[in-house]
DNA sequence: CTGAAAGCGCTAACAA
DNA sequence: TTGTTAGCGCTTTCAG
């Protein structure tokens, strides 16, 4: 900076008005300086600037590794909304969901220049981590947990869960059968509850619940002994991928769907249109999701604390072709 | 850190050296000041380290919004990575693949307080990019083109495709069709020119290609019109997610897979094994990708400048169930 | 082993 | 509209 000063002939200081776009500048002046600073190839120091104006115009990200669909589209949703804001994401990646893992990403993203953090967490990990978030530096998190110190966005789980099911109930289906996501999930806990309270309102006996670990694999798993139970009619799978695998599993044992067996699952992620048949699913509103966190966090930095509200995003039915009415099940 | 120094009672000096874990300094001194920190909560400011050092301990990493497959594990990868050596990552997403915002991207990666660049391109914008790319700022490009200024990483899309129709042609089929990807990717271009060449080594005819663009919906577009035509028997797809929609094609259209139409897949995403039939394809090691071009970066970010090479990571070919001997083509 | 002094690049506050 | 001065929190250099 002090170059292109001595270059164009000015104080620092009227770089500096420049290079912020601050109005008091003559038009020709800047001009000059705006010429020096592109012969002199000038960028500014974030870091010095950050250390004068205490901020860094950065936001931090903590997420399990990036292998579920939404967390992808949360992630990258805020990404897009955060440049479009003036402010970078830094990344910090939990490998293991073990509490070390989550304490030592906590205290990484502490020592960030960060002006404030974003928690994607689907854990109970979080709660216990033995890390204590200095006050004064404003968290946002997503989750299906309402944290009683900061704010909670999340995707409305418990009505997604209550369209799936009685959707499967609509359609003539005695019950709906339950493939949940593993215990430590908080999203899988909601849609698991949520399952049962609408099949208790309908009056309907509730099954033993399958219990996979979101993966594709544990779907099939599933899914083979789903196709051994010929009373099994309506299945309710708590998202996209394991829906994939039990799709497989059934087409491999010859139950056809949805003639023989209704599937519907849950996130609507990319791919679901074209699984086979195509899925019918609760589709979540990940990007809304980003968005509304990123805009609150953002209110927090710029105006002080606030209230650790919970939003919940709406989320809606997409009905394809893995379902149809109990009649038409070829019995 | 001043108020640690008073409260230990020793200079802001000590306090550094303890802070930055050097040795020469008193056991008993160290364990002070340590205390004073602790109980006074003091996190070191990034901010001044960085203006003081010249160094931030973060690499930027910029790639179009975070939709396909390979990328998100690429820059999974990377972020561990990192984050085991002691780096944080900025990510920089590219909204639209136009000029003006590669360009916006670029320059607000240089702005940024980063070490080093590793830019996951996969499209000719890069080279017309108006951006200069400061002396003395290390970067990697991830990309399927060999840039003169910079190393590059890559998977051996050549040889993948090359094995890929290999596998066809060895089941007996007469020849390969193929599903290329948008004209604008170097990848793309690489696996049509190697499903080509293959193809010509063998003396088998060339059929015309298809274009898609990575999403699945063009790969069903596509997929109805290879289940018009009963000529085709065999097909590489280039990638996963547009197999996909070739396999549901074919199914709405009653074409078996693989009994009619063999299907061979790129990418080898988590889902393709319990795709419907489980999905021939190429596995691409992202996380060798990732691992390998922050090697590289880290190297250059600690001794210099390195040589502009191009590192092909290997691939191979996992063979599933949508794939079978032409003579079993139900002819 | 420890401390004092200087300065990294920038901007807020004030003065001209 | 422009310039001067001071200092953000830290580390490097040199002295003790």
């Amino acid at each position: 900076m002090a170059d292109v000063a001595r270059h164009s002939g000015v104080s620092s200081q009227t770089v500096s008005r420049v290079a912020n776009g601050l109005v008091n500048v003559e038009k020709t002046t800047k001009e000059r300086v705006l010429r020096s600073m592109r012969t002199l190839g000038y960028r500014p120091n974030r870091a010095a600037r950050a250390l004068r104006s205490g901020t860094f115009r950065t936001i931090g990200i903590t997420m399990f590794t990036l292998s579920s669909f939404g967390n992808i589209r949360t992630l990258n949703s805020i990404a897009v909304e955060a440049a479009r804001a003036g402010y970078s994401i830094t990344l910090v990646p939990i490998e293991h969901p073990t509490q070390k893992a989550v304490s030592m990403a906590f205290a990484s993203l502490l020592e960030q220049a960060v002006d404030g953090i974003i928690l994607v967490i689907e854990a109970h990990l979080v709660d216990d981590a033995e890390v204590t978030i200095p006050p004064g530096l404003p968290v946002v998190v997503i989750d299906s947990f309402p944290h009683s110190n900061y704010p909670v966005v999340d995707n409305d789980q418990m009505h997604g869960a209550q369209l799936a099911t009685e959707h499967l109930l609509e359609l003539g289906h005695p019950t709906v059968w339950h493939v949940a996501g593993p215990e430590s999930s908080y999203s899988a806990s909601r849609r698991e509850e949520s399952w049962r309270a609408t099949l208790a309102a309908a009056a309907r006996p509730v099954p033993p619940v399958f219990r996979g670990d979101w993966s594709t694999s544990s779907g099939y798993d599933i899914g083979l002994r789903i196709a051994e139970n010929t009373d099994i009619t309506a299945v309710f799978v708590a998202n996209d991928q394991m829906a994939l695998g039990v799709l497989r599993a059934l087409h491999e044992r010859g139950r056809r769907v949805p003639a023989d067996v209704s599937v519907v699952g849950f996130d609507d992620m990319a791919e679901a249109e074209s699984f086979w048949p195509p899925l019918t699913t609760v589709h979540q509103d990940f990007d809304g999701v980003g968005r509304r966190s990123l805009e609150i966090l953002l209110d927090a930095i710029g105006n002080g604390p606030v209230k650790p509200t919970t939003s919940i995003v709406p989320v809606h039915m997409v009905i394809r072709e893995s379902t149809a009415a109990f009649a038409a099940n070829g019995r």
